[in-house]
RNA sequence: GGGAGCUUAGCUCAGUUGGUUCAGAGCGUCUGCCUUACAAGCAGAGGGUCGGGGGUUCGACUCCCUCAGCUCCCACCA
């Protein structure tokens, strides 16, 4: 069979994937071999693939394709998250481009159409992961949203309610005016902004109401918030404002009367040393307020537009009120003067709206133990970082957390099972029956029909913190006193976790809690922090700039294998990743390196007849070869460096296996293979195969069934990996001397300009084992190799591979005056050499303080130089 | 403002308790090759005083101090 000059990956993909899938080799039911689990870092729902998930899934794809070739029971659930805002966002935008307002329908119809948009879109990512070759087991396949799911995620609230956990309060929260909904602090993103600073005046009251000619200074960013100002707040400490204590000022525009307070919260050399106190539109205001008993008067909506309260420019948007009472303030004569100034502004990451800090009921979860236990499971080393510096980030985060806002002002996502009753309390209970029975107890009169479920979904980082347990136990979670099925008393905990840094709090830190409280076990052992993507220049890869490629357009237009292996070529823990397309190109050409290897192996004429030397010597050394390359990649893997991981595997295969070995044992033109040797190297091909099958499974699949017969059924996915078993390092040692002086022979060639297909000859003198000049004579095309003691006067060039000097006759092909000088050179080389090793060993304090060792490696480096300054002194004499 | 980290070849990065010729890899570059597996290839070559300065040590890319530049995280200076 004549096979193609490049391998042509499209085909042979998706025959390997159906193929996979449909002998469920993906699936993994509990046995009694050692499990190995991952779950997924469940991408939003309506998600499409990007860079980042297909650095993510490699990762995954690596780690379980391994261990399931270690013999494990390797098994990888996947899944979706629901992404509350996210996907509920995107619905309102979508009914919005139909003429559907949210505001207009009812929730249940809203959710009609969620539901109805995820099924549409829900499995697309999950395909796309497919086409990457991911070894998921879709059988497991979740979502947070299911319905078993979501009970485990309300019986987890109910669980922490009755533990106190849980409370109800009113608190400044992070509002988002566009999500119309309350967000977490983690959601929110600090970014330096463009403002003005607004130098205000206030007038000092008469005592009724009206202004005297005294005036006060404010300095404020937020104009369009005076209306709903408390208090004008001075350091009691400053001398310049002792005038204004017990005063009162009088609101511009509007005339409001409101008190001078102290404070020592205020800074007297920033601004004007006298702040507004808006307590229901700054958090640190509100905290003053508290302090002072202040009014909390709330002018802003939902919507973030001034509301009746603010008297003036009701309706008009924030940053639309901020431009026109500039105007307001100047006409009125409140202004002073405005100043550029930049300051830090939250953005909602979700919108990116500007977040607007607002008074609001909001359900939190205490995080202090919860918080205390997940810091000690990282510190005492039950789950690991890697890379290890994040620990520090950690704790830091975990000893400064705060309560968790839980609730969100949404429809998409599980509702708080929280009950009202008439009487304004309230009831906590998994289902409205559970519900009706508990407020029955209040009052027996109360019927379903009067009890009101809290309109608010939870936190969907609620649901998600749960996942490594509820993909398999949907009830343990709010059950810690359940006795785990069989699928979470195998799985859990999972083995691996791949995520990036960025969730670190809001994901991992919140599993370590969950699986703490419900498992009474953390719920993984590695958490594996990835980079983020970025472009060649260092950007984050984002729609907007248009620097990302699309990952499908690239596994078309290269394979998934090259997109997998221009991934993890450049993959370390924790750095981010600059990704360019060349390195895609570079996995493609790998891939065709591959094939075309096997091209040549699959050409051999194979014949019954003896080995040759050269062959014998070649399977000999690759085997040594192999096994120390084995014994690395292991090492990679426990420590999880999968870059260093696979070039070692990418080095094996071109240089040594095709570079040189495949260079050795191939016949001459015309001519057979010994079968020996023929099988020698199909075993050693079916070892490379499956060190590469993690990385590119595809093409390792496709060679691997060709290479050999197999049988129906039979897998590259469950051959077993190779192990380490020793090796001599003479063998390699051996070589490399051999490989040396092939390289300085070619090397010589295109110096001299002699073409590879002219023979020469070779001296040698020294400890040159001779089973290794078949193997030169061979590879550099040496018609004769005799071993002397002296190279004579003839014309010709020396060289030193290890320890072994070579001379290359060039009788007629060289100049003289060259060759003297280029030893001249050499000499000069080792003197230098030499002089720095006798200058340590002339030390004494070297001599007495270094390990013998050391020293004893000098004094080898000393002799070894003094040898071979001693042959090339002789060389340059006989010249 | 607080904290963490980074700076090694043109680019992206290794360098694992300070000591085997330890200054490395991949890519790129340059030179020569259409050699009958592969030009998505083969053979070869050049390229860095390890950000600057100081210190500890017999010995520093490695440890300490300091300066400069970059990145990330956290944070309420209006």
């Amino acid at each position: 069979m004549e096979l193609e000059a490049k391998y042509n990956p499209t085909t042979v993909e998706d025959k390997w994937y159906a193929y996979w899938v449909d002998h469920k080799f993906f699936h993994s039911e509990p046995d009694s071999r050692e499990p190995y689990t991952i779950v997924i870092p469940p991408p939003n729902v309506t998600g499409i693939l990007h860079m980042g998930h297909v650095l993510n899934n490699t990762i995954n794809d690596v780690l379980v394709r391994k261990a399931r070739m270690d013999g494990k029971n390797a098994c990888w659930v996947p899944g979706t998250d629901h992404a509350s805002i996210a996907t509920e966002n995107k619905v309102v935008a979508k009914l919005r481009a139909q003429g559907i307002s949210k505001e207009d329908i009812s929730r249940e119809e809203f959710l009609k159409y969620a539901w109805e948009w995820k099924e549409e879109h829900g499995g697309i990512i999950l395909k796309q992961l497919r086409k990457l070759g991911a070894s998921c087991d879709w059988d497991r396949t979740k979502f947070t949203m299911d319905p078993e799911l979501s009970e485990a995620v309300i019986n987890t609230f109910c669980y922490f309610y009755e533990k106190g956990y849980i409370y109800r309060g009113a608190r400044m929260v992070n509002w988002d005016p566009v999500g119309l909904t309350a967000v977490s602090d983690e959601e929110v993103i600090h970014r330096d902004t463009q403002s003005k600073f607004y130098h205000l005046r206030y007038f000092v009251s008469d005592g009724n109401g009206n202004p005297t000619d005294k005036f006060l200074v404010i300095a404020t960013t937020r104009p369009e918030t005076i209306m709903a100002d408390a208090a004008i707040c001075v350091n009691p400490a400053d001398e310049r404002h002792k005038w204004l204590h017990g005063k009162k000022v009088l609101i511009p525009l509007i005339n409001k009367e409101i008190p001078v307070i102290e404070d020592d919260y205020v800074e007297m050399d920033f601004g004007t040393g006298c702040l507004k106190v808006t307590p229901a539109h700054d958090v640190n205001d509100y905290e003053i307020g508290l302090r002072h008993n202040l009014e909390v008067l709330d002018i802003i909506d939902d919507h973030g537009r001034l509301n009746q309260k603010a008297q003036i420019l009701v309706g008009e948007d924030r940053f639309e009120a901020r431009r026109k009472i500039e105007k307001m303030l100047l006409d009125a004569g409140n202004l002073v003067k405005t100043e550029d100034y930049t300051s830090p502004i939250g953005y909602s990451e979700r919108t990116n709206a500007v977040i607007e800090p607002r008074l609001s009921t909001q359900w939190f979860l205490k995080m202090e133990a919860l918080a205390k236990d997940a810091l000690a499971s990282v510190e005492n080393g039950d789950v690991k970082l890697i890379p290890d510096k994040y620990r520090n980030t950690y704790r830091h985060w975990m000893e400064n957390v705060r309560d968790w806002c839980i609730s969100r002002q949404l429809w998409w996502g599980q509702r708080i099972p929280a009950y009202y009753l008439p009487d304004g309390s309230y009831v906590v209970a998994p289902n409205a029956g559970e519900a009706l029975r508990k407020a029955k107890a209040k009052d027996q009169a109360l019927k379903a029909e009067d009890l009101r479920q809290d309109s608010d979904v939870l936190d969907t980082w609620f649901s998600s913190w749960l996942w490594p347990i509820s993909v398999f136990d949907t009830n343990r979670a709010g059950h810690p006193e359940s006795k785990p099925n069989a699928d979470l008393a195998y799985y859990y905990p999972t083995s691996d976790l791949v995520t990036g840094p960025d969730i670190l709090f809001f994901w991992v830190a919140r599993m370590i809690m969950a699986g703490n409280e419900f498992m009474g076990e953390v719920p993984f052992r590695n958490v594996f922090l990835t980079g983020i993507v970025r472009d060649k220049l260092g950007r984050k890869m984002s729609k907007s700039l248009g620097n990302s490629p699309d990952p499908l357009d690239l596994i078309a237009k290269y394979g998934a294998d090259a997109v997998r292996l221009g991934m993890m070529l450049c993959t370390s823990a924790g750095n981010d990743i600059l990704f360019d397309e060349s390195q895609v190109e570079q996995g493609r050409n790998f891939c065709n390196k591959v094939w075309n290897a096997f091209r040549l192996v699959q050409m051999f004429s194979v014949e019954d007849k003896p080995a040759t030397a050269v062959a014998a010597l070649a399977v000999k050394w690759f085997r040594a070869r192999l096994d120390e390359t084995v014994a690395a990649v292991e090492d990679h893997y426990s420590k999880y460096r999968i870059s260093d991981a696979i070039m070692a595997v990418y080095k094996l295969f071109w240089d040594d296996f095709c570079a040189w070995y495949l260079e050795l044992v191939k016949p001459a033109y015309g001519e057979s293979i010994a079968r020996e040797t023929y099988e020698q190297t199909i075993g050693f091909f079916e070892t490379l195969l499956k060190m590469l099958h993690p990385f590119t499974p595809f093409i390792t699949e496709e060679l691997w069934q060709a290479i050999k017969e197999r049988k129906p059924g039979e897998t590259i996915m469950y051959a077993a990996s190779a192990k380490p078993c020793g090796f001599d390092p003479q063998v390699i040692a051996d070589f490399n001397v051999a490989a040396q002086a092939v390289t300085e022979i070619r090397a010589l060639r295109a110096k001299k300009n002699i073409s590879p297909k002219e023979a020469l000859t070779l001296k040698v003198k020294g400890n040159f084992p001779a089973e290794m000049t078949p193997l030169v004579a061979k590879m550099a095309n040496i018609s004769d190799i005799a071993t002397v003691t002296d190279f004579g006067s003839a014309a010709g060039e020396s060289f030193l591979a290890g320890t072994v000097q070579f001379f290359v006759p060039l009788e007629g092909k060289i100049d003289a005056e060259v060759e003297k000088n280029k030893i001249l050179s050499e000499i000069a080389r080792y003197e230098g050499f030499l002089k720095g090793v006798n200058a340590k060993l002339g030390n004494e304090r070297f001599v007495a303080n270094a390990p013998a060792a050391v020293v004893e490696t000098e004094r080898k480096k000393q002799s070894d130089a003094m040898q071979k300054l001693a042959s090339l002194k002789e060389r340059l004499a006989k010249l």
